[in-house]
DNA sequence: ATTACTATGTATAAACA
DNA sequence: TTGTTTATACATAGTAA
């Protein structure tokens, strides 16, 4: 999106990468937001830079996205395999 | 972005929420792809519908961000307030 | 490291199949 | 509902400051 157009590969050049790097990043964090908004939906959105930075953004707080995402993981878990919700003893004799 | 402008307010009818979260879900999760690619940054994405369901995308996996996100804000609180990484002992008698 | 410009590529709102 | 179409809005690559 721009003069040209891009392959997704790895930029290799540093300062290109750091470049498309902020300008990527503010491009996802606000379609993040109206996500969230628009679709009465709750976002968590992590990224660490090749540098190491942490950049962060959540609709609701990131403590609530990775609680959820917490629960949910759980949940299927029990989905795919039911049983696995049965204590240990009570599979033993089942 | 599409045949009339909108405004970032959350979308009154069900059919028109559900109809734009599908199609912003992949918008967003490719961008964040593309940054991940692009900008050898590591990325996690966390998105609950309305509805209640779970959709993720992780660069790397989940758990890795969630791990390193733990970490990196432990570190954020020393850099902020360096004295909490002694020993509550040692800050009693600093 | 940001910010500005702007031509161009992309995402998507609305409509409809 | 789930997928096309397509006009339009938006994001951004290349570039310079």
């Amino acid at each position: 999106m721009g003069r040209g157009k891009i392959v997704i590969r790895r930029i290799d050049n540093s300062t290109s990468r750091q470049v498309t790097f902020s300008k990527r990043r503010n491009g996802i964090f606000k379609k993040a937001k109206e996500l969230g908004i628009l679709c009465d939906a709750e976002v968590g959105l992590v990224i660490f830079s090749s540098t190491g930075r942490l950049y962060e953004y959540a609709s609701s707080s990131m403590k609530s996205v990775i609680d959820r995402y917490g629960r949910a993981k759980e949940e299927q878990q029990l989905v795919a395999n039911p049983n696995s919700e049965l204590k240990y003893e009570a599979k033993l004799f089942k």
